[in-house]
Order: structure tokens, then sequence, then C-alpha cells
DNA sequence: TTGGTTATGATTCATAATGTATCTTAAAAA
DNA sequence: TTTTTAAGATACATTATGAATCATAACCAA
């Protein structure tokens, strides 16, 4: 299967980064980054979570602890969730679905807002 | 809020283990535990990956990426989504709803189920 | 082909971080 | 009080890391 320097070189490269581009973009040097790509060396977690944060996956998918479909981690379901414009409040107004014979709070209606966001922008 | 060391430390605590007992069962030294429970030192990734195996949690909530210890992972709504009844199918269809100007492809609606799901088993 | 450019892999080495043994402290039990 | 057990602190040898440098490979135009 893929290795964490795997994934991390297609992720970049799914963005049509070159490895400088993501070293400046992470703050690290081109050479470290070449390092985890293939595999030399290991990013302190500092490190690790930005490229998580980056590429809105988790640490568990880089670390390979989860197979292989990236996931929508709770922070990026977040990240996205904060960024609701208003139109988006005005939007869920509107939004009415029930599951399991129970009405979605708000919070759940901003929270699948987000999630279909956050997954759509994984799988483009 | 609580530190990755923290959290190990109350994860052992929870167990009633000593460090000498985890640092046992994980193969490392009792001192290299303290250190990493007083946030001192950090571990490998061979080594975290270890903790959080061990206490069932995902290296992202030990890190402090996510709030809950299980996240919403995409496997997990994977998982729901392939449980989803007949019935859920016929709901399916009588949903339609926009995201961004963009209406819900049947994936995306039965993600979203799968999703809300998975939020709400983890949240209750 | 040649030469230039760009992206990436490999190596070196000074520096920083880590693992473990040991020492100290603290709390509880006898 | 003394003993025992668990955990924090420290020292230091070992190892890993970061960044500069060098090497390689692919590409393209002249």
């Amino acid at each position: 299967m893929f290795t964490c320097g795997d994934k991390i070189a297609l992720l970049r490269e799914k963005r049509g980064l070159t490895q400088e581009d993501l070293a400046n973009k992470i703050g690290i040097s081109r050479a470290s980054l070449s390092h985890y790509e293939k595999n030399r060396r290991e990013p302190d977690y500092a490190t690790m979570t930005k490229l998580a944060d980056f590429f809105h996956v988790s640490v568990d998918y880089l670390l390979g602890r989860t197979s292989e479909p990236t996931q929508v981690t709770d922070m990026a379901v977040r990240d996205f969730s904060e960024n609701l414009e208003l139109s988006d409040e005005q939007l869920l107004e509107k939004f009415s679905f029930t599951v399991d014979g129970r009405k979605l709070t708000p919070e759940e209606s901003r929270r699948f807002i987000a999630f279909i966001r956050a997954d759509r922008s994984m799988n483009r």
C-alpha cells in the first residue's frame, strides 16, 4: 500500500504543487519535504499537523492507521463549518429534513453542509 | 484543554495501570513514558501508534486535532452507508437539496444520511 | 545533439532531540 | 519512622533531524 511519504507526494501532486511550493507553504525546507516523501525522515508532530491541515486529511490517514479512504476529519468539518456565510444561514432556515424520524438540529444542518463541502473538495 | 501527555496519563489511569505497566506493554522504558506524559519528549510515530492502538483512540485525538476520541471517519461513514436499508433508498428519492447551487448526487445523499447517523451515534 | 532549466533524490554534517539509567521526591503502608 | 511504590527530574551517550550542497533525471528549445 501507500506509505506516508507516498500519500504526501500524491496529495501534493494532485494540487499541482512542487516540493518547493509545499515546503514554503508549510514552512520547512524542500530537502526536509523530500525526506518525508521518501520516508527517510519523520516530520515532527507540528509539521505533520500542518501537512494534515493543509490537505484536509487526518494524521491517522497519513500514518496509514485508517484504510485508504481519505477522511473527513472533525477539524475539516469544523473548519468549513466556521466559514459558512450568511446566505447559508438563510439557506438553513428553509432546510428541513428528517433522518430516522428525527428532524435535524440547526447544528446538524450546519455540519451537514460543511460535510458535503469538505467531501466535495476532497473528491474533486 | 488537555495536552497530549494529559490524555495519555488519563487513559492510562482510567485503566488502573502504572507507568511501568503501560511502558512494558508498549515496549518502551518507564522514563520515556513519563516524558511523554509530561510533554517533555515526543514519541516517534511507531510508539504513538502503539499508544493509540492500545487505548483504541485515534492519533488525531491524542494530538488534539479532534475533540472526540474516535472520529467521524470516512470509514465510519462508509460503514454506515453500506448498512442503509431499503426504506432509506425510497427516502432518498424524495430527498432533494442543493448546496452551493449544486444538487446532491444520490451518493452524496447516501453519505449524508450516513454522516448524520455516525455523528449522532458519536455525540449521543 | 547540446545546453539550459526545473524538479527531485542523495549526501554531509552541525545541531537538536531522544532514550535510558540514575537520582530525587512524594505518598502510602507497615 | 522506615519501607515501598509510583512518578518526576536530570545527565549524558546515542540517534535523528534540518538545511546546505551536490547529483541525477526529465524536458524543451535552439
